[in-house]
DNA sequence: TTGCATTTGTA
DNA sequence: ACAAATGCA
């Protein structure tokens, strides 16, 4: 008897409860993952090339058994089972709006094989944490406190002497590497790795040091919990076993771990969320064409030559690296619907593609935060100033400096006002595409005429 | 009902 | 200091 597992985002051995459950089925156990076309459609190429790479090292985890195809799950699934004769496909249970789609379609199309979910990929699962009448939080703090009071389970355990079916043909992993992703490495055992390097290096003091991009203290584990390399259980239970656990950098690193589960939670309960803006007062905002009038502007946002210097050295960390310091997500952020007027959906989509740790829930929920349109109250005074943010945050800027070469010659904060400086914009560096002052003003007429 | 909290900007 | 909206207990 056989056991398919079916990993979506789960490509890791430890801590993977529905791995334990597919063992405890009896028989032995054939890992699959279903390269859908659907999904990889919004994938750039540095998504694509990561998921490629963790699909190789996945592969090495599973002890070579890891079986990859190529098309719909609803095809794939079904024809494997057949195939080899499989008694029950276990899962973690998806909470995406089109991952919850596909799993109803698959569950149909496997008839009296049992779709089994176990775990998901959050320390609560989405949907778990109500209000006291049971109604779903609407606002992070009270979340927040509830997450902590609810808790959670213990890591679950490798089982052991798993017997692996080997005896089934794999697709080959059709992406290239490309230069970006060789960076990066990957993998449950590059997760782990990266992961204790964080809590010796950086946990203790990440309160203070978390908001600085040019300092490189952030744990960089989003695209290990993207793609499931690492689950967040464990995270948890050995941030509460370190020595800092108890730290004021413990606590903030937890409470980021919370957003993650907090947004999941809200597109559980609200899966229109996730293109839509969830504040329907809002919805009538006058906003511009992002694809007509405002085009020259949004390509320069999307090149990074807006002329403000923390807005384009973030945009320049996107387009190399496939990824941007949190700080700076929610300056570009504010950029874009702040200053040029664009909807939030186009910035969430551009970052979809090119981020490698792009995920629906944290990403278009973290748009919609900026824009003001989604589950916080204040949106009132949420526009960000991009040369104070740059100042205060790379205050010798050195992230600047790395991202942006036409800048390099500015010694110190004076990068971030590159007009003030005498040979400042000599270097091919632009002028400021638009006056922050007058588009601060502009955004908070729009909101106010919204509202009325 | 009322007090509290809110990843900020400008004065 | 204050703006000034909203969810939550």
């Amino acid at each position: 008897m056989t056991a398919l597992l079916w990993l979506r985002r789960d490509l890791r051995l430890h801590d993977l409860p529905a791995l334990v459950a597919a063992h405890e089925a009896g028989g032995d156990v054939l890992p699959v993952f279903v390269a859908d076309p659907t999904l990889l459609a919004s994938a750039g190429p540095v998504r694509r090339a990561h998921l490629s790479a963790a699909l190789a090292a996945a592969r090495e985890s599973f002890d070579g058994a890891l079986v990859v195809r190529v098309g719909r799950p609803e095809a794939e699934i079904p024809g494997l089972v057949r195939e080899v004769g499989a008694a029950s496909v276990h899962v973690s249970r998806e909470s995406t709006p089109y991952g919850r789609r596909r799993d109803r379609r698959v569950e149909r199309a496997l008839g009296d094989v049992p779709l089994v979910a176990t775990g998901t990929p959050y320390a609560v699962g989405p949907g778990v944490v109500r209000k006291a009448d049971g109604e779903p939080f609407r606002v992070f703090t009270p979340f927040s406190r509830a997450w902590q009071e609810h808790g959670w389970p213990s890591p679950a355990p490798v089982p052991a002497r798993v017997a692996w079916r080997r005896t089934v043909e794999s697709a080959p992993l059709p992406w290239d590497k490309d230069p970006a992703t060789a960076v990066v490495p990957t993998g449950e055992d590059a997760a782990l790795a990266r992961w204790e390097e964080f809590l010796e290096q950086d946990l203790a003091d990440y309160d203070r040091t978390r908001d600085r991009p040019d300092l490189n203290a952030t744990s960089q584990m989003s695209v290990h919990l993207k793609y499931g390399t690492i689950h967040p259980r464990t995270m948890l239970a050995d941030v509460a076993a370190h020595p800092a656990g108890r730290s004021k950098g413990a606590q903030r690193f937890v409470a980021e771990l919370c957003w993650r589960e907090f947004y999941a939670d809200v597109l559980w309960h609200r899966p229109d969320s996730a293109w839509a803006d969830l504040r329907e007062d809002l919805r009538g905002m006058d906003y511009e064409d992002a694809a007509g009038a405002a085009a020259d502007h949004v390509r320069a946002w999307e090149q990074g030559r807006t002329g403000y210097p923390f807005v384009d050295a973030g945009m320049r960390q996107l387009l190399t690296e496939g990824w941007i310091h949190n700080r700076v997500r929610m300056v570009v952020a504010s950029f874009l619907l702040k200053d040029l007027h664009v909807w939030w959906p186009h910035g969430a989509r551009y970052f979809l593609e090119h981020l490698r740790d792009g995920d629906v829930a944290s990403n278009n929920h973290g748009w919609q935060w900026v824009a003001g349109t989604g589950t916080d109250a204040a949106p009132y005074f949420r526009v960000f100033n991009p040369v104070t943010q740059g100042q205060r945050y790379d205050p010798d800027g050195e992230y600047v400096r790395r991202y942006v070469p036409e800048l390099a010659h500015i010694p110190g904060a004076a990068v971030h006002e590159p007009w003030r400086v005498p040979d400042g914009l000599t270097r091919g560096y632009p002028d400021r595409i638009v006056d922050h002052a007058e588009e601060r003003a502009e955004a908070l007429r729009r909101y106010e005429a919204a509202r009325r």
